[in-house]
DNA sequence: CAATAAACGCGAATTATTTGCAATAATATC
DNA sequence: GATATTATTGCAAATAATTCGCGTTTATTG
């Protein structure tokens, strides 16, 4: 992972696309240190793509598991290259100033002191899978069976 | 914690009135086992509160602790009562059928077998805080300094 | 009981995100 | 390289969750 990953073959290999516009989004994301949102990728990338089909992007991107989707609890989404391009991490957020400072992912968080921050005030830990009946119900073709609508 | 807590009391302890609508509303999570949205909580009440008033309970409520916003990634929040009516916990969501279960907080989660649960394909972790120069300007009055507005 | 500020309902406004649809362009095939 | 197939795109309109303004009610305090 020295250079800059090959975004096109990427891209491909999750059945998609190298269209330009998802390449300069691949290299946008590239650049980012921290999770962003839709709205600043779009000025990052200079109105080059429609917000609609940025959306749509990253929403494929990160059902590909490409991209990883970040709550801060703003309000809105934050988006950030996952694997193969970046390891897998977590983030250390500032209530304050927005601060973003990434954390290794022991799953053993007994968060030693970090550099970039005084107190961890709180912390939010979600775990996703499948209950016993789901999972042998075995991995439906097309995947999401629960879409949440309506609750 | 063997009989109901006192509601009343621990809204007016936060600050708060312990008016009818706020102590039904305490009443109605204290019932419930995994976190709700607000619409259904309001359901649940019978419409007794209006939508707009039981966001702003469930805000100030969630600002003073005493409950704990959920984000289980369906584009809309979930509360749950949290200290000191419940224990701190975490969860573990279906992506199938939406199933919780309440996983215990180890900090240390390196999640063994649990009973409902087959598989576990994912899982979100951001801690919360304040970096050390939000941290040395000390708590500014009124709490919340970043409001993310414009990000 | 009167004063004060919190809480309420209602309707309107915001915001993030999604969708429908017709036009384009990337990939696979010939 | 030309062609068929299908994903991607832009744009405008639609959703859905959450927030706000404001006039009214009510819990709390003394
Ligand atoms: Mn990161
Ligand atoms: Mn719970
Ligand atoms: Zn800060
Ligand atoms: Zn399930």
């Amino acid at each position: 992972m020295v250079g800059t990953p090959d975004f096109a073959q990427m891209l491909r290999r999750c059945g998609g696309r190298a269209t330009p516009g998802r390449l300069r989004l691949m290299r946008a994301l590239w650049k980012e240190t921290a999770p962003v949102t839709a709205a600043r990728l779009q000025k990052s990338l200079g109105g080059a793509l429609n917000l609609a089909t940025l959306y749509r992007a990253l929403d494929a991107l990160a059902e590909d598991g490409v991209v990883r989707r970040v709550d801060f609890r703003h309000g809105h989404a934050h988006y950030e290259l996952a694997a193969p391009a970046r390891a897998h991490h977590h983030h250390l957020a500032c209530t304050g100033c927005g601060a973003v400072e990434d954390v290794a992912c022991t799953l053993r968080p007994r968060l030693k002191r970090t550099s970039a921050f005084s107190t961890i005030t709180d912390h939010a830990m979600e775990y996703f899978g499948l209950c016993k009946a789901c999972g042998a119900r075995g991995p439906e073709r097309g995947g999401r069976i629960w879409t949440g609508a309506g609750e």
